[in-house]
DNA sequence: AGCGCCCCGTAC
DNA sequence: GACGTACGGGGCGCTA
C-alpha cells in the first residue's frame, strides 16, 4: 500500500464548490489510513492510555475524520473495511499478498476503537466478504456516478487513482486534502487514470506481492505505457523496444504481466447495493464520542465536545447577611464538607505577578456567596475588591464566614489548600479535609496538570467558567468522587499522614523565605559581566568573526563548518550539531575555541540564571526570596520548586558556590543544613536486602569504596581514588537504572567496558539483581510501581513493544520506588520537625527542601535544640533495615558550613 | 509580540 | 537511540 507521491512544489487544492453538486459521496478507504497512522506513530512518541492501550492510530484516524468533516461537510459518507477472509484474488493467485506480514498487535488492538469512533460519528461501515475495500469502493463509485453523483474516494493508496474520472476524485487527507482529478493523476504518475493499471501491471508491487514485469520498475513502466499507449500494445510491440532487459521481460513474461494487471484492477461489479439513505452525514452521537474520548484519554478532543456548561451563575445566590451564611452552614450534614473556592489572583494592589502575598493578616476583604442548589453546600470567597461578585456583605456576614473558616469542626474541601492558606493568612483556615489537587496527584502523579478546570473536564466533562461559585461547586463534587477513589486505591493513609499535613508546612516555608545578600550578587554580576565580555572577545578573535555564542546553531556552524573541527560521531535527530559539554571537551585538544566557549557558557549560565535572576524575585515586602514548592509537580512524589527554583542552586564549582554564599541568615541567626547521606542507596539496601550493602551501611562503611573493592578486586583499604570515583558513578547508575551506553558516556569509556562493570556489579550484588527483577516483574503485572508508603506511579509502557519506550519504562520502574520513598521519608520528617518547632514555640524556621536536604534559619540561642530535633526526626523518621544518617552543617551562609 | 519547542545546564 | 527527577534561560520557528 503506497501513498500518493506529491513532488510538485504546490499541490493544487481544489476547494469544495458549495452548491456544485449536493450529492457528493465520500468513501473512506479505512485501512489505508489505519496503516498510515500506525507507521506515522512510530515517529511520534508512543501515545497510550494510562492502562497501556496504544491510541496513536485511533487519534490520527479520528483527526482525519474531523478534518474531512470540517473541510468538506460531506453530504454522504461511508467507511469501507476489508474483511479478514480470502478474496477472489487469493484464489486467482495463491501468492497474492504473501509478503504481507500479519497486522502488528498494537495496531490490531486499536481497530475496534476506530470502528467505535465511526459508529459514534454515525458513519456506516461497509465490508464485503471475498472482496477488498478497493473493490467495494470501486463498485459503489461506479453506481454513484450512474446516479449522477460526485464521488470522493478518501484514500492514501495509489491504486485508487485508477478510479479517477470526471465524477470520481481521490482525496488524500495526509497530503493536506489534496484532490486528485484526472489531470492531477497524469501529473503525478505520468499516465491518465485509465492507464494506471497498465503501469502497475508492469511495475508490480512487492508489498502486495504482485510480480509485474521483472526488470521493469517505476521509470520503465511509465515510459513504456506512454510510448505504446496501453499495456496490450506494449506487449504486442515488445520487439520494437530497444532496451534489452525491457524487451525480453515483456516477451518472456506475458502471462505473468497480464495476470498482474488482473490483480491490480479494481473490480467495479461487486454484488453490493449503494444505499445512500444510510450514508447521510449527520451529527455525531456526542455522548458516544464523549465516552470514547474519555476512555481513550483524548483530553483535547474531549474539550472540544464540551461547549455545554451545566452550571450557570444564576444558580448561585449571593449571601449578604450573617443569616445567609448560617443558612448555608445549616445545610451541611454531619460529614459533608463545606466546599470553598478562593480568588487565586494576587491582590489588586500588588500587580507584580511574582509578588508573594504579604498582606497583613485578617484584613482581607471577603465576600461569601451562598448556594442553595449545590451539594455539598459551598462558599465561594472573593478576596479581590471589585470582583465579579456584586454585593457588599455586611460585617456580620463576614464575621460569620471567618468563624466558619477557622472552625476545625467544619470540614472543608478546597482545590489547592496551600494557595488558600496564603490568600487567607495563617490560622484563618482550619479543618481542611479534602484538597482535590492532592487527590488528583495521588491518583495519578503523571498527569501534566492538576488544575481545577482540567480536573473538572477530565472527571465530569464540565467546562469551568469564570465564576468562583462554580469553582467551589465543582470542588465539592470532586472531593466526594476523588476521595472515594483515593480510599479504593489504598492511598488514604499516605494522604492523611503525609501529603495533607505537609501543606501548612510548605506554606510556612514559602512564607518564611530565605535571606539573600543582594550586594554580594550585585558585585558578582558586574564582575561576571566584564569576564563574559573578555571571554566573548577572545572567542571572536580565535574564530575570526562575531556571532551569538549563546546560539547553539550559530556556534555549531562556526565550529564545525568554518573552523572545520571534527563533528561529533553522533549528532542524530536534530538538524543542529550538538555543542554540549562532552562534545566541546573532546574538541578542546584541537582548537582554543571550544575551551573558551565552555568557560563563556559557565559564566553566562551563572549570571543569567542565578546572579541576575534571583535579586529580581526578592519580595518588596520582606526583602527575602520566597520560592513556591509544587507538591503535585513530579511523577515520583518529590517536590519541585519554582519562581525561583531554589532546588538547583550551584554547588559543584567554586564559582557556583559563590552564589550559594549569597544565601544567608537573618542577623542573629545561623543556617543549618541537614543532608540525608546516600538515602537512595540505603533504600536500595533496604529493598534488596543485599547482604553486602546492608552490612556495609550497618557497619558505617563507605559504600563507594565497597563497590570499588568489589568491582576491581582490591581490599577496601587498597582502593584508589580513581576506582572509588568510577564505583560512585556505577552506584548512582544502579539507582537510575543504568545501561551500558549511559555508563560508558558517564565514565568516558567503551560500552563494552561499561557492560563489564555492570555485569561485575550484579555478580557481586546478587540481591540488587533480584530486587530489580522482582520490581520489573511486578510492574509488568500491575502496570504501576509503588513507594514504601504506597504512593503510586503508573508505568504504561512497561510492556510496550517499542524498545526505547520499554527501556525507559523499566528504568523508571526501578528508580521511582527509590526516589519516591526518599521523598516520602523527607516529607514525613519535615512534618515532624515542623510540629516540634510549633510545639516548643521556637523561632527557628524551616526554609528550604532540596530533595534530600533541609535548610533552616535558626536563632543562635536555638541552635542546640534545633540540631537535636533535626537529627532525631530525620534519622528516626521510619525504621528500615539500615540506619539513616544525617550530615548536619551550620554556618553564616549556605556555602560556608561547618559539619 | 507571544507561544512552544529545542538545546543546554543547574540541582539531587 | 541516550542512566532517574525537576526548572529555566536563550534561541528560534511558528502563529497572530
Amino acid at each position: 500500500m503506497e501513498s500518493v507521491p506529491v513532488d510538485s512544489p504546490k499541490p493544487s487544492i481544489v476547494p469544495p464548490r458549495p452548491g456544485h453538486n449536493p450529492d457528493r459521496i465520500f468513501l473512506i478507504d479505512a485501512m489505508s489510513f489505519i496503516f498510515r497512522a500506525y507507521h506515522a506513530m512510530a515517529r511520534q512518541r508512543g501515545m497510550s492510555t494510562r492502562k497501556g492501550l496504544p491510541t496513536a492510530a485511533i487519534y490520527v484516524f479520528v483527526n482525519m475524520l474531523r478534518k474531512l468533516r470540517d473541510d468538506f461537510s460531506p453530504e454522504y459518507l461511508a467507511a469501507v473495511f476489508d474483511v479478514a477472509a480470502p478474496t477472489f484474488r487469493d484464489q486467482q493467485y495463491k501468492e497474492y499478498k504473501a509478503n504481507r506480514t500479519e497486522m502488528p498487535g498494537d495496531l490490531a488492538q486499536q481497530i475496534p476503537y476506530i470502528r467505535k469512533a465511526l459508529v459514534a460519528y454515525r458513519i456506516p461501515i461497509l465490508e464485503m466478504p471475498g472482496y477488498e475495500a478497493d473493490d467495494v469502493i470501486g463498485t459503489l463509485a461506479t453506481k454513484a456516478v450512474a446516479e449522477n453523483r460526485d464521488v470522493y474516494v478518501v484514500s492514501s493508496d495509489k491504486d485508487m487513482l485508477q478510479l479517477v474520472n470526471d465524477r470520481v476524485h481521490v482525496l488524500n487527507p495526509p497530503k493536506d486534502n489534496l484532490i486528485c482529478d484526472a489531470a492531477k493523476v497524469e501529473e503525478i504518475l505520468g499516465v491518465p487514470p485509465s492507464r494506471v493499471v497498465d503501469v502497475m501491471a508492469l511495475r508490480g508491487d512487492s508489498i502486495d506481492n504482485i510480480p509485474g514485469a521483472p526488470g521493469i520498475g517505476d521509470k520503465g513502466s511509465v515510459e513504456l505505457i506512454q510510448r505504446f499507449g496501453s499495456l496490450e500494445a506494449a506487449l504486442d510491440q515488445a520487439a520494437e523496444v530497444e532496451r534489452k532487459t525491457y524487451r525480453e521481460s515483456l516477451q518472456n513474461n506475458r502471462e505473468k504481466i497480464l495476470m498482474s494487471k488482473d490483480l491490480v484492477t479494481i473490480k467495479c461489479d461487486v454484488n453490493i447495493e449503494l444505499d445512500v439513505d444510510k450514508m447521510h452525514a449527520g451529527n455525531p452521537d456526542v455522548e458516544a464520542l464523549r465516552a470514547l474520548f474519555s476512555e481513550l484519554e483524548f483530553t483535547s478532543l474531549l474539550k472540544e465536545l464540551l461547549p455545554v456548561v451545566e452550571i450557570s451563575e444564576a444558580d448561585y445566590h449571593e449571601a449578604q447577611t450573617a443569616n445567609d451564611v448560617q443558612a448555608i452552614l445549616k445545610k451541611l450534614g454531619t460529614d459533608a464538607p463545606l466546599a470553598i473556592a478562593i480568588e487565586s489572583q494576587p491582590l489588586a494592589e500588588s500587580s507584580d505577578e511574582n509578588e508573594q502575598d504579604e498582606r497583613p493578616e485578617g484584613l482581607l476583604p471577603l465576600t461569601p456567596v451562598a448556594v442553595e442548589e449545590a451539594k455539598p453546600p459551598i462558599i465561594a470567597i472573593s478576596s479581590t475588591a471589585g470582583s465579579a461578585i456584586s454585593v457588599t456583605p455586611d460585617s456580620a456576614a463576614v464575621e460569620a464566614l471567618n468563624t466558619a473558616l477557622a472552625d476545625e469542626a467544619i470540614p472543608k474541601a478546597i482545590h489547592d489548600s496551600k494557595l488558600a492558606w496564603h490568600r487567607l493568612g495563617p490560622d484563618r483556615l482550619a479543618g481542611v479535609q479534602h484538597d482535590t489537587r492532592l487527590y488528583s496527584y495521588l491518583l495519578d502523579p503523571t498527569y501534566s496538570s492538576h488544575k481545577l478546570p482540567e480536573l473538572a473536564l477530565r472527571r465530569f466533562n464540565l467546562k469551568l467558567g469564570e465564576s468562583l461559585a462554580e469553582a467551589a461547586d465543582i470542588t465539592g463534587r470532586l472531593a466526594t468522587a476523588l476521595r472515594n477513589e483515593v480510599d479504593e486505591s489504598g492511598l488514604t493513609k499516605l494522604y492523611d499522614e503525609i501529603d495533607l499535613p505537609l501543606v501548612p508546612v510548605l506554606a510556612r516555608m514559602e512564607k518564611a523565605g530565605v535571606a539573600i545578600d543582594r550586594a554580594a550578587l550585585s558585585r558578582m554580576s558586574s564582575r561576571l559581566e566584564s569576564e563574559i565580555d573578555v571571554k566573548a572577545k577572545e572567542i571572536y578573535d580565535c574564530c575570526g568573526s562575531e556571532f551569538n555564542i549563546n546560539s547553539p546553531k550559530q556556534l555549531g556552524d562556526v565550529l564545525f563548518n568554518r573552523l572545520n573541527l571534527p563533528k561529533p560521531v553522533k549528532y542524530g535527530k536534530g538538524k543542529t550539531i550538538s555543542t554540549a559539554v562532552d562534545v566541546l571537551e573532546e574538541l578542546a585538544a584541537n582548537h582554543k575555541a571550544p575551551k573558551l566557549v565552555l568557560e563563556y557558557r559557565q559564566l553566562s549560565k551563572l549570571k543569567s540564571t542565578y546572579v541576575d535572576a534571583l535579586p529580581a524575585l526578592l519580595s518588596r515586602n520582606t526583602g527575602r526570596l520566597h520560592t513556591t514548592f509544587d507538591q503535585t509537580g513530579t511523577a515520583t512524589g518529590r517536590l519541585s520548586s519554582a519562581n525561583p527554583n531554589l532546588q538547583n542552586i550551584p554547588i559543584r564549582t567554586e564559582l557556583g558556590r559563590e552564589i550559594r554564599a549569597a544565601f544567608t541568615a537573618a542577623p542573629g541567626n545561623l543556617l543549618v543544613a541537614a543532608d540525608y547521606s546516600q538515602i537512595e542507596l540505603r533504600l536500595l539496601a533496604h529493598y534488596s536486602q543485599d547482604p553486602l550493602l546492608v552490612e556495609a551501611f550497618r557497619r558505617g562503611d563507605d559504600v563507594h569504596t565497597l563497590t570499588a573493592s568489589q568491582l576491581f578486586g582490591n581490599p577496601p583499604l587498597m582502593v584508589t581514588a580513581d576506582h572509588r570515583r568510577q564505583a560512585k558513578v556505577v552506584n548512582f547508575g544502579i539507582v537510575y537504572g543504568l545501561s551500558p551506553f549511559g555508563l560508558s558516556q558517564n565514565l568516558g569509556i567503551e560500552t563494552s567496558e561499561a557492560k563489564k562493570f555492570i555485569d561485575a556489579y550484579f555478580e557481586k550484588y546478587k540481591g540488587v539483581r533480584a530486587f530489580i527483577d522482582r520490581t520489573l516483574e511486578e510492574t509488568r503485572r500491575e502496570g504501576r510501581v509503588k513507594t514504601l508508603f504506597g504512593r503510586i506511579r503508573p508505568i504504561p509502557d512497561i510492556n510496550s513493544k517499542n524498545y526505547n519506550l520499554r527501556g525507559f519504562a523499566e528504568r523508571t520502574a526501578v528508580n521511582t520506588p527509590l526516589q519516591g520513598t526518599a521523598a516520602d521519608l523527607i516529607k514525613l520528617a519535615m512534618i515532624r520537625i515542623d510540629a516540634a518547632i510549633l510545639e516548643r514555640e521556637l523561632k527557628a524556621r524551616m526554609t528550604l527542601q532540596v530533595h534530600d536536604e533541609l535548610v533552616f534559619e535558626v536563632p543562635e540561642a536555638e541552635l542546640d535544640i534545633m540540631r537535636s530535633i533535626i537529627r532525631e526526626q530525620m534519622e528516626n523518621v521510619h525504621p528500615l533495615s539500615v540506619p539513616l544518617m544525617v550530615e548536619l552543617g551550620v554556618g553564616k551562609n549556605w556555602r560556608d558550613l561547618e559539619y
